[in-house]
RNA sequence: GCCGGAGUGGCGGAAUGGCAGACGCGGCGGACUCAAAAUCCGUUGCCCGCAAGGGCGUGUGGGUUCAAGUCCCACCUCCGGCACCA
């Protein structure tokens, strides 16, 4: 009677948990003790549940922790929500149903889900980025952003007040030098481009615009500026890729990172632009004369066209120019005959989203302006052309083009014609290919510089302008700044209030709104409804939350959201000390916690979430709220799981079996179960019908694809503990890999083995099996306990969960047959097993009459002494070819094992007549005989 | 196109340059049972062989090495990401 029920455990042991704060976490970790900040990506509560994606990560970090407390390592692992977002915002449009109703229930149904799996979070530091309290330190945290320039002297974040002020701008008043500081700030707020719906009423994201049109929906979009808020993420940029430099994190996401902020060095270069009518090369004369004088000015004048380069060597082949549709000397630049043409061109260009331009532009387009620019090194004139591909937002929005060695260039010439000058060889004086030579070499036709290296031709061309007042070394980022606000309702507020006059008009002073006014709320709205124009929906709140008064004057709120990132940017920090009511967290309990030890999650954030927070992060260090520059030291990306494998068919219009590597569009897929199919050679095909090739893999889990795995389900099915136990067991935790039920089916039958290991399952009531006795283990059970202990030790610091439950099986797979099983040999197993699955691991203690809680109890300590052996068999090659097996004592060293291993009857026979050439014997390894005549043989 | 990662039995996977396939699923055989389920035990890479034994095997082709799943070169396939950043 008495089976294992998790059913019946799994509450039991929760509630236990609960009622006696096992896992509660102490202010401030224990004197003396080690300490371990694991924290886990918090989830976004969708209302779809708990995914079996999330307990994946949740229960690596879980058998961390308690593996960690069980070592006496004072352990902080919190758990929240990442609450604000779209889709509760749609929900509402859809229902009318406020956000916060909707994200409260779906955080009651995450909190139950993740409860019911037994994870050993501190629940008492549950925050919600959408509770208030927090939304009041998002908002100061924003304000620090805000009170904050960057120093680039000093290379860090300061108060604006320390901000220098020029006297110029001083002598103008209060007001230009307010402006001047608003333009300093790390948040700013700037007119940008955004992708404007009006069929939906919304402004969509790049990855929401899809060939110009929504990508739901498929209506068309607009670029309209619009003012947003911007945080000068760009200004970190420097620090944010050195100190990846210091992190355990996985070098393919540190290579993300740094790509991401795509730092280049080059030269910024001013090609003197004549003016019309003027005589190009006696201009040209004069304002290099000017130059050798004047310096390389900080700001280009209007009479240069800067540009940016990371090839400075190739200015002798820079046949013509390019700049940006948006660069502001585009109608400078442009002669009357050419007006029509490239405001055309421009035109079409600002209908295009930025994913347009480059995902579509396979022909290059482009107008010439009819001006010529000036080489500064060579004083030739070259055309100045407008062209789509080159990025206002990138460089100096304007580039030299040396189409002989750069593809982009090169197909630009090609399409209109334009000249094209070879400037660099192959060092190695290799053929010219065909198309452009884009590699290092050695400069020809470049005058003073013909044969130089490319390095060292770059440094002295960029040295000999930047001497002549033409030019300036330079580092660019690909970079961003990055778009902080949101036309959206739920998200957090800017507490930012726009001075307006009577008639309610913007006078362009902004004020940010007091500590203690915080946390500025959401208004109460009852239609969630984008409008016609891109004002967020915040604009149509109640005049008395929309206008205040300070002081005697009069402003309205701003009414742009924060974006879903900013709550998650800092609440590793918050966990710490989820109440403080006075600051967003006491600097002695930081001090204390802080960095992450251990981070989480999916590979998904391995850019935007992790480079926010680390922004927020450095700005947060450099004002002195928190003591370290990095908040995250070890990251870990959890792979993917995705459906169960799947076979596919394909059948054609006539209903006839298509081969699946000869599929066409029109073939329709037909899902196989896996007793119609079977494996021939590479690849599967139908049984019956052996000449079908059928196609088989594993898919992403989806809704529409009808393959998404529920949680729930495989707990009522199996238990909690198994599938804690299976998600670990499926492979290593980085890796993706398909799900399978078959597979939770067999870890559960390791737990019902586990269960019959301790009890009697035939009793009537639940009771220890008489198999259990107080004997002491013989040796061989001491040696298999000491190493399966040892295995799983280390195999839980190094997250490799799978071989850790492999180890614990073999050791089950030993115990199950004794007829005696000591209990000094249960008891430490289970105290190992207790991390993987507690609540069985609880029972089983609980049985073996030990005080409750195993989550608590000290891990077994591993005695070296059985991990040594006595003897070792050693694999005795000849040829290379394994050929026998002897049996040594362990410390055999090599010239007893070449001794043993030749006395070897089958071993002698083989290297009977034979000729050693040589022996390879290692101790502890391998022996190996090399002949010196192997054809030869009777 | 570029950048990552991965290709090992029917399946998931294991293997500090030193016995490939641990562990689990599935399959096969057996014990228990009137029978079935459950459980326990054995077996299970492929080929030849009655057996002893032998041959072949880690995506493909080369290479380094006494020895390669593991290191090097070239390529193929799949998955993920980025995508005109001058």
């Amino acid at each position: 009677m008495p089976r294992y029920q998790p059913s019946r455990i799994e509450p039991k042991w929760q509630a236990w948990w609960d009622a006696h704060g096992t896992f509660a976490t102490s202010r401030l970790p224990a004197a003396g003790r080690r300490k371990a900040y694991v924290l886990d990506m918090f989830p976004y509560p969708s209302g779809d549940g708990l995914h079996v994606g999330h307990p994946e990560g949740y229960t690596a970090t879980d058998i961390v922790v308690r593996f960690e407390r069980m070592r006496g390592t004072s352990v902080m692992h919190p758990m929240g929500f990442d609450a604000f977002g779209l889709p509760a915002e749609e929900h509402a449009i859809r229902t009318g149903t406020p956000p916060r109703e909707s994200t409260d229930r779906n955080i009651s149904t995450f909190r139950r889900q993740l409860k019911m799996l037994g994870f050993s979070y501190d629940w008492s530091r549950e925050i919600a980025t959408t509770d208030p309290e927090y939304v009041r330190w998002t908002q100061w945290i924003f304000l620090v952003l805000f009170d904050t320039w960057f120093d680039p002297a000093e290379r860090r974040g300061r108060p604006i007040a320390d901000l220098p002020i020029p006297t110029e701008v001083a002598a103008r008043g209060p007001a230009a030098v307010g402006s001047y500081r608003d333009a300093h700030r790390l948040a700013y707020q700037s007119e940008a481009p955004v992708n404007w719906c009006p069929a939906l009423g919304t402004v969509l994201a790049n990855e929401e615009v899809v060939g110009g049109v929504s990508e739901r929906g498929g209506h068309p979009v607009v670029r309209i500026p619009l003012r947003q808020w911007m945080l000068r993420i760009t200004a970190y940029a420097d620090r944010l890729e050195q100190d990846l430099d210091g992190l355990s994190w996985p070098e393919s996401i540190k290579k993300l990172q740094r790509d991401w902020i795509g730092r280049s060095t080059g030269a910024e270069l001013d090609f003197f632009l004549p003016a019309a009518g003027d005589d190009a090369a006696a201009g040209h004369v004069a304002w290099t004369r000017r130059r050798a004088e004047t310096g390389f000015p900080a700001e280009a004048s209007a009479d240069v066209l800067r540009v940016y380069t990371t090839r400075p060597d190739t200015l002798w082949g820079a046949t013509f120019m390019l700049v940006a549709p948006e660069h502001p000397l585009v109608e400078r630049l442009t002669i009357p005959e050419r007006r029509a043409a490239v405001a055309a061109y421009r035109e079409t260009a600002a209908q295009k989203s930025d994913l347009d331009r480059t995902d579509l532009a396979r022909e290059k387009t482009g107008e010439f302006t009819g001006s010529h620019a000036i080489n500064p090194l060579t004083g030739q004139p070259v055309p100045v052309w407008v062209a789509d591909y080159v990025l206002a937002t990138y460089g100096t929005g304007a580039i030299m083009a040396v189409p002989a060695h750069d593809e982009r260039d090169f197909e630009f010439a090609a399409t209109f014609g334009l000249r094209i000058a070879t400037v660099v060889e192959p060092a190695d004086g290799s053929a010219a290919a065909v198309g452009p030579f884009t590699g290092r070499g050695r400069a020809v036709g470049s005058g003073p510089y013909d044969g130089l290296e490319t390095a060292a031709c770059i440094e002295r061309v960029t040295a000999d302008l930047t001497a002549a007042g033409l030019g300036r070394p330079a580092v660019n980022y690909k970079l961003r700044d990055w778009l902080f606000s949101r036309q959206r309702f739920w998200g957090e507020p800017f507490p930012i209030l726009h001075e307006v006059d009577a008639e309610d008009r913007l006078t362009g002073s902004i004020e940010a709104v007091a500590d203690a006014e915080l946390p500025v709320p959401l208004p109460p709205l009852t239609d969630f409804r984008p409008g016609n124009t891109p004002d967020p929906p915040l604009a149509r709140a109640a005049r008395d939350w929309l206008y205040v008064e300070r002081d005697g004057r009069r402003y309205r709120r701003e009414t742009n959201t924060m974006p879903q990132w900013a709550g998650s940017c800092w609440y590793y920090l918050r966990f710490l000390d989820p109440r403080n009511a006075d600051r967003f967290v006491d600097p002695a309990v930081e001090q204390a916690w802080m960095p992450v030890d251990l981070y989480v999650g999916g590979a998904e954030h391995a850019v935007l979430h992790l480079l926010y927070s680390r922004f927020w992060h450095k700005v947060l260090y450099d004002r002195g709220h928190v003591s370290q520059p990095e908040p995250f030291d070890r990251l870990v990306n959890q792979g993917m799981i995705l459906g169960e494998m799947e076979f596919t068919g394909y059948r054609a219009g006539g209903g006839g079996w298509v081969p699946a590597d000869r599929r066409g569009d029109a073939d329709a897929p037909v899902r196989l179960p896996a007793e119609q199919v079977e494996k021939r050679g590479e690849h599967f095909v139908l049984r019956d019908m052996p000449q079908v090739r059928v196609e088989s893999r594993a898919y992403k889990m989806s809704k529409s694809r009808g393959n998404v795995v529920n949680p729930d389900q495989v707990v009522k099915d199996f238990g909690a503990d198994s599938l804690r136990l299976y998600e670990m067991f499926m492979g290593p935790l980085e890796a993706t890999k398909p799900w399978s039920t078959a597979g939770v089916g067999g870890v559960r039958g390791f737990l019902d083995r586990c269960w019959r290991l301790v009890v009697d399952e035939r009793a009537e009531e639940v009771a220890l099996a008489p198999q259990v006795v107080d004997d002491a283990p013989n040796d061989a059970l001491l040696r298999e306990l000491h190493r399966m202990v040892d295995k799983v030790t280390r195999d839980i610091q190094s997250l490799s969960f799978n071989t850790a439950i492999a180890r614990m099986m073999e050791f089950v797979n030993v115990c199950t047959p004794l007829d005696r099983r000591p209990r000094t040999l249960l008891e430490p197993f289970v105290t190992v097993l207790a991390p993987f699955a507690p609540h069985l691991a609880e029972e089983l203690w609980e049985l073996l009459g030990k005080p409750a809680p195993v989550s608590l109890a000290p891990w077994p300590t591993v005695e070296e002494r059985w991990l040594r052996d006595d003897t070792v068999e050693i694999p005795v090659q000849v040829q290379g070819k394994l050929r026998g097996r002897i049996v040594v004592p362990a410390g055999a060293d090599a010239t007893a094992l070449q001794a043993a291993a030749a006395a070897d009857p089958k071993i002698a026979e083989l290297l009977a007549g034979r000729t050693i050439a040589k022996v390879v014997a290692v101790p502890g390894r391998t022996v190996n005989f090399v002949l010196a005549n192997p054809g030869a043989g009777p």
